[in-house]
RNA sequence: GUGGGUAUAGCUCAGUUGGUUAGAGCACUAGAUUGUGGUUCUAGGGGUCGUCGGUUCGAGCCCGAUUAUCCACCCCA
């Protein structure tokens, strides 16, 4: 067999000992937060049906499923037609029945679904695993890449939403973010301003366009609305509130002024105040109030399928892009048949979050654990003396291994040394016969010969 | 899907107007030190200069194609 040159698949990445130690430790980090707000695990497979997943995300979504080619023979009964014509679109659910998932929002729907009867409402379940995504890479986009995604359906209250606010704030700032934003907006909110300038059937042209505001600035955003089918005198009615300044209370007192005709517009500004009352009875913080939680009513994520609140999160300490996002969809479980079921949730990015904390240099020291100790091995003998002490060691919870061959003793600590373990047990003739069994300690370079009562004791405490 | 950059040792990169046998730092191996790492000194291994073709007496360098990769747009975590 040829000798292939050993590489990744775009967009992937193998993570060593070192990254895990900080995955873990960011994932660990946002679990707790979870737990405490009374959210439990679940997982779902990597793999669904691919017609689980196909429509649910927009055509731009559709194109970015990674299918998984049938196994066997999977062109026999692919209809002669569709090869001659090279039709790929048409030929994909002949080819690939099953796919990696998307997301994790829908496959949550389908398993809330399929295991409706033995669901206690509300159902609060949080899912960290990875998905895939057929997009081009580049700087925090992976192929792969894992959500950490919490979600709660069956109720409507909006305390669940302001918990989502509290949630993101608790688990970034354990993480030792300082500086991040929590956008706010209401898809009424969007919905009554195109109700206002006669034109609903705009929205998601008048969302596209005015989202990108950051991005393009003001004439940009105009010179596309205008593309997309408004008016001078839309604009002119539009550009006051895409531009709305001052503090989140004064945003939308401003916002009722303008929307007043509009009963959705109205709901969703009634909707934030609510979400912010929450939060303020909760934490009486007015820091998150004023400074993390933002009103902005230019975000219109994933607008397919959000119905209410929605959420964006950003660090305003590195450039990249949102790092958790979310929203209410109040027919969540629609598409799999089980009607009227709200749904509420948010996401972190863990990956995009990661590269924040590196690039601010945030990993605690204490994120990387190895070994405690090295017990050196001279020859034979000594790794027979050394055997029953590794395993007391062990038993005391210690983490402890042997060097396996009796290799120069230069490089036993030079492993040790590129290991990090902290301690070396030096174990030869003199040692053997004294009883008394030598440890280094390699921050230092202190060595003391001790018994192994004394030894036990030192660094079970350390 | 659209646009731009890059490709030289395991890694990060130098390499002069095209000219002898392609270099450095880090990493690795060995020795200085037969029971001691992280510092120091010495020596050593390691290259199809991404690939294919062209120009030239001569190409790492110039030209074309191709592949990979990074960045940006669209969209997103």
């Amino acid at each position: 067999m040829a000798v292939i040159k050993p590489s990744l698949a775009k967009g992937t990445r193998d993570f060593s000992p070192v990254e895990m130690e900080k995955r873990n430790y960011i994932f660990d980090t946002i679990k707790r937060v979870f737990t405490k707000y009374g959210y439990r695990e679940i997982q779902t497979p990597s793999v669904e049906n691919l017609q689980t997943l196909t429509g649910k995300y927009g055509d731009e979504g559709d194109k970015l499923i990674f299918k998984i080619l049938n196994s066997g023979d999977y062109l026999a009964k692919v209809p002669m037609n569709l090869l001659e014509e090279r039709a790929s679109s048409p030929l994909i659910p002949h080819i690939a029945e099953k796919a990696l998932r998307y997301d994790l929002t829908v496959p949550f729907a389908r398993y809330v679904v399929m295991r409706q009867h033995e669901l206690t409402l509300p159902f609060k379940r949080f899912q960290i695993q990875p998905v895939w995504r057929a997009d081009r890479p580049q700087r925090g986009r992976y192929r792969e890449f894992y959500q950490c995604d919490v979600d709660v359906v069956g109720s409507e209250s909006l305390l669940n939403e302001a918990e989502f606010v509290l949630i993101y704030h608790e688990a970034l700032a354990n993480l030792g973010l300082n500086d991040f934003t929590i956008k706010l907006n209401n898809r009424k909110i969007l919905t009554g301003i195109a109700e206002i300038l006669g034109k609903p059937e705009l929205i998601v042209d008048m969302t596209v366009a005015i989202d990108k505001l950051d991005k393009i600035g003001l004439d940009g955003v105009i010179t596309e609305l205008l593309d997309r089918g408004f008016s001078a005198a839309d604009l002119e009615k539009l550009q006051p509130i895409i531009q709305l300044q001052g503090s989140n209370v004064e945003k939308l007192e401003r916002l009722k002024q303008v929307l007043a005709s509009s009963s959705a517009g109205l709901q969703g500004i009634d909707e934030l105040e609510t979400v912010l009352g929450y939060v303020e009875k909760l934490t009486g913080d007015a820091e998150l109030l004023n400074r993390f939680i933002v009103i902005d009513i230019t975000l219109a994520r994933g607008l397919n399928y959000y119905t209410g609140c929605i959420f964006e999160v950003k660090t305003n300490e590195v450039s990249m892009g949102s790092i958790g996002g979310g929203g209410r969809y109040d027919d969540l479980t629609g598409m799999f048949g089980l009607k009227g079921l709200t749904g509420v949730g948010v996401s972190f990015g863990a990956d995009r979050i990661y590269d924040v904390l590196e690039e601010l240099g945030l990993f605690p020291e204490s994120a990387a654990q190895s070994t405690n100790v090295l017990i050196s091995n001279f020859d034979k003998l000594a790794e027979l003396y050394a055997l029953p002490l590794l395993q007391k060691l062990r038993k005391a919870d210690i983490a402890a291994e042997l060097y396996p061959t009796a290799a120069k003793l230069k490089k036993q600590m030079a492993y040790a040394d590129a290991k990090k373990i902290p301690y070396v047990i030096l174990i030869g003739e003199e040692e053997i016969q004294s009883g008394l069994l030598s440890l280094k300690n390699m921050q230092t370079g202190e060595q003391r010969k001790m018994d192994e009562t004394a030894l036990l004791m030192l660094l079970s405490s350390s």
